[in-house]
DNA sequence: AATACCTATCGGAAATATACGATGTGTACG
DNA sequence: CGTACACATCGTATATTTCCGATAGGTATT
């Protein structure tokens, strides 16, 4: 993951409405949900959930896969992966000292 | 870590020059950089840059310190550290299989 | 073929973010 | 005390984001 690319996933899940519906679609991996259910579960109108998701979407936060004539949209743990570990690289470049006590909270999880 | 706390930091990170601000910040622990040095650093007028300060400070992520007549600009890790653990706990909630391997892969540095 | 359904995109209004120079506030130095 | 310095804040112009209704483009159903 460059710059650009955490750039993008950090303003995509800046949002409210696209940060619940990124942690709406992590909570149901691997089925995911349709587009309408997430429309539904923001209260937003549907026009402005779509342009929320293709934020998300063009951030690689979220892919989406044709089932019938609806779209299922799917979590990339991945790109969360990546992100993370963007993150952490910027406290660990050499510096363990300063990632021990972070690596050591997320392994509650 | 709660999710105003974490979508203003994620908010405060998705911009370009907080974002290397912040990151220079980190490579700079503990001792931290002063005002004016982040300021040169990032090629924007005084005042452009003290209103970006000022949003990383807002969020939780820099914390200043008097010092003579400047002002020393600290990275919190913590607060980093907090915003992994809120991402990490969207894919680990009762789902350790989706977690494992951003662990495995966090551990290399 | 006609219709109902699901989602994306367009057009436009309102709110927010971003940038700068100018000015204000406080601190050290002579 | 006066001056130079370090940083924050104000005023303002521009760009971007966000929202909606309306419309367009596919896909299943009848």
């Amino acid at each position: 993951m460059n710059t650009d690319t955490a750039l993008a996933a950090l303003a995509a899940l800046s949002h409210p409405t696209r940060l619940e519906a990124f942690r709406l679609l992590v909570q149901h991996e691997p089925e995911g949900l349709s587009t309408g259910q997430l429309v539904d579960a923001s209260g937003l109108s549907q026009s402005t959930f779509s342009t929320h998701l293709a934020v998300l979407a063009k951030a690689g936060l979220v892919k989406s896969e044709k089932r019938g004539r609806q779209f299922i949209q799917r979590a990339e743990i991945d790109a969360l992966k990546g992100l993370m570990i963007f993150l952490a690289k910027d406290c660990c470049q050499g510096r363990a000292e300063l990632c021990e006590p972070l690596l050591a909270e997320l392994s509650c999880c």
